[in-house]
DNA sequence: AAATGTTTGTTAAAATATAAGCAGGAGGCA
DNA sequence: TGCCTCCTGCTTATATTTTAACAAACATTT
């Protein structure tokens, strides 16, 4: 943190995994690790682990390694899962329902404050403690809650206009399952999860791996 | 194709945002475009898109462009979405279901032929003219149905298992949403749509830009 | 206490990815 | 036709990312 420099975004995708396996370390009871051994787990190089770490400031001690909870910590704080933070989704169809109910967020303090529809049948039903509301509540409802992130899970069609939205009642993260890339300004951040791009990539490497075997 | 190099991930993965905009351009009734075009569309360089492009031939022409549904086409095929592609979901819980009901893989042939759990409750149950089946009879299936594509949902403590007898089976192509890196060998290819990295690497942007805004 | 083996933090080099630049072909229009 | 403009395909330059290398710090062993 000493050092103000803009961070990679190489980097910062890498830290999330950093801080999955040093939690697995943490259950297996270890309390010391290197470099090397979180290479062997990652797959990243020892080398790049050591720089990437090394952009926040020097957590490990030379000849001996990094104490795990330690350094899980560091991350946590880095990455700001050290802190709550209050969630609304946009859209309560497939996506939005399984983002509600998923359970896969431990570890860090996500909640999910309230569903945004404007299906009748789903208006009024709840989902792990969170109320799916009428659409048209949603600006009132932000002039009220502070809520850090949005979750669009809205049709495509709806997605650009329902972030426009967001943006005007304050929202600066926004994790977006709509298969579009959203036109928001500078200081919006935008976390995309297009589905169909990765399945497509995936599809391509199928292809590609059935005509080497068949070369 | 006359190119049989490897093609860098970073072109296979913008292949896919390029085939959205050139459906987009056909919708809108284009049937002629740029590389300056698709520039402002996609926010990729028009260096880069003519590039990307010619790693796999020149599809254009001097002075004119791209003609829109041939370029289309071209991507298609580069990407084997020209094709049909039989899938199979492991774990119908929440984001196995979201898949299974999951409308945006429009404009490709994918067809999800079955899903997987051991929950007895769900066994039975059908998504979209697919059923649920038991794990159990997983093996089985696969010794007879020709499966292209496995996705795997299952809570991460079973998920490199579970991959392992897909392997075992034949599967090739697994897109895995368990937040795991599965060991895998090489002729196997994982997509991996790891959700609390993403979300992770969200909050990290989220906070740095409320620490730029009170600095 | 000295010697040896580890492992970090940091700097330098290599590899990769992106952007810029430009020659030449194609279309449009006077 | 001849001139002008546009745009690709390719080559060269820049930027970014990854890997390699190594001195200094610490731990362990003898």
């Amino acid at each position: 943190m000493n050092n103000n420099d803009k961070i990679s975004p190489a980097v910062i995708r890498r830290l999330p995994k950093y801080y999955r396996y040093l939690g697995e370390l943490t259950k297996m009871g270890l309390n010391k690790t290197s470099s090397r051994e979180l290479s062997e787990m990652t797959g990243f190089s020892a080398s790049q682990i050591r720089q990437d770490l090394n952009n926040f400031g020097g957590f490990g001690q030379q000849g001996f390694g990094y104490d795990v909870e330690n350094l899980r910590n560091e991350i946590a704080r880095i990455l700001g899962l050290d802190k709550k933070y209050k969630i609304i989704i946009i859209g309560a169809g497939n996506i939005g329902q399984a983002i509600a109910n998923y359970t896969g967020f431990y570890e860090a303090d996500y909640e999910v404050v309230a569903l945004f529809d404007k299906n009748p049948k789903l208006i009024g039903m709840s989902m792990r403690n969170a109320l799916i509301k009428d659409i048209d509540e949603l600006e009132e409802f932000l002039n009220v809650e502070n809520i850090d992130i949005a979750v669009i899970c809205t049709p495509k069609s709806v997605s650009q206009q329902v972030a426009e939205q967001l943006v005007q009642c304050g929202i600066r993260a926004i994790w977006n399952f709509a298969p579009k890339d959203l036109k928001m300004p500078d200081y919006v951040h935008v976390e995309n999860v297009h589905l169909n791009e990765s399945l497509f990539s995936l599809t391509y490497y199928y292809n590609q791996m059935n005509k080497k075997k068949s070369e």
